[in-house]
DNA sequence: TGTACATCAGTGAACGCGCGTTCACTGATGTAC
DNA sequence: TGTACATCAGTGAACGCGCGTTCACTGATGTAC
């Protein structure tokens, strides 16, 4: 039916990032060629550039729409797990639990953090998306520093803790778990780190 | 006097891998050009390929002196750390320690893992280098887990814990603390990470 | 309901540039007799 | 000590290909009157 209709311009820009997200993963931004996309859609390449001025513009909608996306998913499991648990350490406990058996039920490995992939190729992009880039790190530093002090205030850590980098700690086991899950080729290295971290959690503050 | 002289054609050789790996760990393999390489060295395309066959081969020897030396570091490290202590336990913590007092001393931001490198750029590589850095990955671990091992014989756990997630943990935060250093660009984020998973060995072992 | 115009979502052809690779050649150094 | 040959560490020119980008144009859909 189709073949003479026309189709809407907001499906095949979201066709593009699509396939240039898991291309980007795969390959690297600097690998990934305009022309491997638009055959992936079915556009020619003038078609991309009326959706994008340059290639530039694709890096930006690519790690906007990741770091959203990254945004909504934290938003909803720990939402989920405090409505389960006003508890804020237990809370955060359920939050962690429920986000590795979700990664654990993924069918593949994981295809990469886009953000680990923008920092490990910092040259090929402008100074906007390199900010972009340090402050969807700093907004995960911040989420879960939120958490760890809601939790510090009931339950008080009997040593001293480094609370930046506990909260880092999360974003830090979460990407490279990713790596080495990549690297060694077994989706199940990720979802353990989380567990780890949980297992952190738990003894520095009920230890 | 060089003007005339000849090079010796293993320093070329050599000058060449390092700004290779400076390079790919800025920009990544694929949007490292021979000619930039060339041009920072000082010899000719041609010259190039007198050292390196292909493009591949230059990945190969770059991810090759790239283990070899993490190896020797991590040997270098804990064999000092375990000559200044004999228990198992507190050798650990000392050699992690010590990399960490290594990393916070280093002028800049970490400059990156290669491993890390290779992996979100896969396609790129051939399924010799994938294998040389899947296998890299699996030596970490290996290395890791014998320390625990050695450390639960003594130390045994009160709670169960999964050792060879907890030998991946130290590579995953490295690996993601890299990252995120580089992201957040301050140089401090990775040394807190080596610190934090020393707490946790502590918490495990002692807790 | 018909018509004029605007906008959307592209097409097709051409561009210059830099990339990795090849090939024939060379000049300095090392080695054998 | 002199000479012949081999090896080392390159040079210089050329190659074809694919890349990102530009530009003039188009045909279907939407909107105003």
């Amino acid at each position: 039916m189709s073949t003479t209709r026309k189709r809407k311009g907001s499906e095949t820009r979201k066709q593009i990032l699509e396939f240039a997200e898991a291309a980007v993963l795969e390959k690297g931004f600097g690998a990934t060629s305009i022309e491997e996309l638009i055959t992936a859609v079915g556009i020619t390449k003038s078609g991309f550039f009326y959706h994008f001025k340059d290639k530039g513009a694709l890096a930006k909608a690519l790690l906007q729409r990741y770091l959203d996306r990254e945004e909504i998913l934290f938003d909803d499991i720990f939402r989920r797990a405090e409505e389960l648990n006003d508890d804020p350490l237990h809370g955060f406990l359920v939050g962690l639990k429920m986000l590795a058996e979700l990664l654990a039920d993924l069918p593949e490995t994981h295809p990469g953090c886009l953000v680990a992939s923008v920092t490990y190729q910092e040259q090929l992009f402008n100074q906007e998306v390199i900010d972009m880039n340090r402050n969807g790190v700093l907004s995960w530093r911040k989420r879960f520093r939120s958490h760890l002090d809601r939790i510090s205030e009931r339950y008080p850590p009997k040593t001293d803790i480094d609370m930046d980098a506990m909260a880092d700690m999360f974003s830090a086991l979460v990407d490279g778990g990713i790596t080495l899950s990549k690297a060694v080729k077994d989706k199940d290295v990720l979802p353990r780190q989380v567990m780890l971290y949980r297992d952190f959690v738990k003894r520095v503050f009920l230890g």
